[in-house]
DNA sequence: CCCAGTGGTGCAAACGTTTGCACGCGTTGT
DNA sequence: ACAACGCGTGCAAACGTTTGCACCACTGGG
């Protein structure tokens, strides 16, 4: 296996200017206290050998990698996009790398992704919302600086940003009750994923005592566009149809306006339809889709600068649990609520 | 700045099993051929006390980072998760890491970014549509591994995957003449970038001589979807509106056909809307959307695999150019082709 | 019984950087 | 003129691995 050939070091440098190496490091890091002459003199050898210190090397002398792991479940679709975006922005102002890795189905597949990380970050931000992944997480956050982002169980506690998937549920439940649907159907997520779990409790909680608990139509879903589609399609065929469907995320609502579109069914005006997530596609589709706005890339902004943080300040081993608030986002693809009072309380 | 708490080294493992250092690292490495007895027993130990290899360290003995740089323009909706998805892929299957950097839009963002990883990758797959940014990686790839992906001078040489864009969007002009479209409308990329250019010219190639070419409309974009939603806008307000639109990326396809919906104008029946890319949800907008097929993920995995054997072999100074292909997907957006003839030449 | 061969294991150097310590030289105070 | 001090710079150790080489203890043949 033939390798990278040598590049220039801090040796070849020293050498060229006629100084140690230690003097070098000092001049090119700013922690030179002597002649000014002789750190011009090296700043431009270096410059002109296109001198670039190796990253790894200094990692392993500073005991900090300058690079946090990024553990993504799939990288799929604008969500996954955009988290990084607003993780990449952070680690970016903190002049920090993203080591990403996705597609962490099974939890010993994330144990073995963290490990083979090891010594290379500083720090995990794990989105892991697949329930059987936490006990192995609570352990590793004991050692290494850890956010999880996403839900969580109040049992394993870790530090973690949660969506209120609860609180935007329930606001979606409280919207589609004003608008007078009484028979909604809902397209759940991937079992074991505890997102999916928290919505579709708030969205039943929401609809205790109503005439529309009773007529309820529940679906199996995976989050993806396809699973969407396949709900909308099993729903034209029932009997009743319902006169509107809560989507646990945007994908799966966007493949259900599909079919509906492709059947020729008016959304809103014969069935209603609503996602989850609040994508930035979301607004753009026709008929533009009303959903609950999760504030993506501000939250993996926000967590990468809690990891940030832990780090910085050795603060890792607190626990804190920031919940992220959802609000609802009334678009085209559900009609207009008939009584406003219900509105007021959702805002 | 505290420090992350010195965790579990070859060392420590060494002394519990009473063993070398040297020994538990041939043994943990499997080029150890000594006392099976010996071996089980430092990997228990090894097994006990949680110890992982540090990563940094071995990168810095060996001289192979066992990672990989990815540096794109942008981090942004459904085309860079796809890339990033199918680079994930590949860079998985060989057991290597992704350092994943976004949003380089000038060139000395981009050389920062790339300095920025040495010592910490064995590779780069650079996404830089900007032709300005050309002339840095030139003298990049030189040095180390780096695969370009999407467009490229044919001046400035290096190991490249391109899409096919010209191809891509001859087909789908002869689309569009084939379906008798008179006036058509061109919705532009970002300035300077090299995808947008090559569809841009491959557009206007195959529209030289017809009819269509004389009233062509060209309106300015970036690539996303409010670009396309307002350009859709300014065509509704001009006075001969067009029979049907062409974006050169789908983002922008549906921008326009949100606002086309909004408007009221049925699409294909009184415009037609056409994209490039056939991001995962272009089959799934309402309606679907014709488009120019591009194999994102593997055309991220492809780049990877390339990257990766360049690694391997040492072969990375060969200047490679290889033509990832597309094809028309005619979907509802677009009308049916009132002559059959043009679309076999497409095909 | 000794020597050569062999197989199992450890020593130490190396990767490229940072940093505590010390050294040498020039200056100043007595 | 000699001690003390300080300032600029270099030496060497260290980070956690891998790996060439050497060493030791056996074993078997002469």
């Amino acid at each position: 296996m033939a390798l990278s050939a040598r590049s220039i070091t801090l040796h070849d440098v020293a050498r060229d200017a006629g100084v140690s190496a230690a003097s070098v490091s000092r001049i090119l890091t700013g922690r030179f206290r002597g002649e000014p002459a002789v750190a011009e003199r090296v700043r431009a050898i270096a410059r002109q050998l296109g001198y670039v210190p190796h990253g790894g090397a200094r990692a392993l002398i500073t005991r900090r990698a300058g690079a946090m792991g990024v553990l993504l479940p799939d990288i799929f679709g604008e969500f996954f996009s955009e988290l990084l975006r607003g993780a990449d922005a952070a680690a970016r102002a903190a002049g920090v790398q993203l080591l990403v890795a996705g597609a962490h189905s099974a939890p010993e597949e994330l144990v073995a992704a963290i490990g083979a990380m090891r010594g290379r970050v500083d720090g995990y931000l794990v989105m892991a919302p697949h329930t059987a992944a936490r006990a192995a997480l609570a352990q590793l956050a004991a050692h290494t600086p850890t956010v999880v982002v996403g839900a969580s169980d109040r049992a394993v506690p870790f530090p973690a940003l949660v969506v209120d998937n609860r609180g935007g549920a329930r606001a979606m439940a409280q919207h589609l009750l004003a608008c007078r649907y009484d028979r909604i159907a809902f397209i759940g997520g991937p079992r074991g994923n505890a997102d999916a779990t928290a919505r579709r409790s708030g969205f039943l909680q929401a609809l205790r005592g109503s005439a529309a608990a009773r007529t309820l139509i529940e679906l199996p879903g995976d989050f993806n566009q396809q699973a969407g589609w396949d709900a909308a399609r099993a729903l034209l065929r029932a009997p009743r149809r319902p006169r509107a469907l809560f989507a646990a995320n945007d994908a799966m609502a966007i493949g259900a306006l599909s079919a509906l579109h492709d059947a020729g069914v008016r959304v809103p005006d014969e069935i209603a339809v609503a996602g989850f997530d609040d994508i930035p596609m979301a607004r753009f589709l026709a008929p533009s889709l009303t959903t609950v706005h999760v504030p993506i890339a501000a939250l993996g902004e926000r967590a990468m600068q809690r990891l940030l943080d832990g780090v910085r300040h050795g603060t890792h081993a607190t626990v804190f649990r920031e919940v992220v608030p959802t609000s609802l986002v009334h678009r085209a693809s559900t009609g207009a609520p008939a009584d406003p009072v219900t509105m007021r309380g959702v805002a």
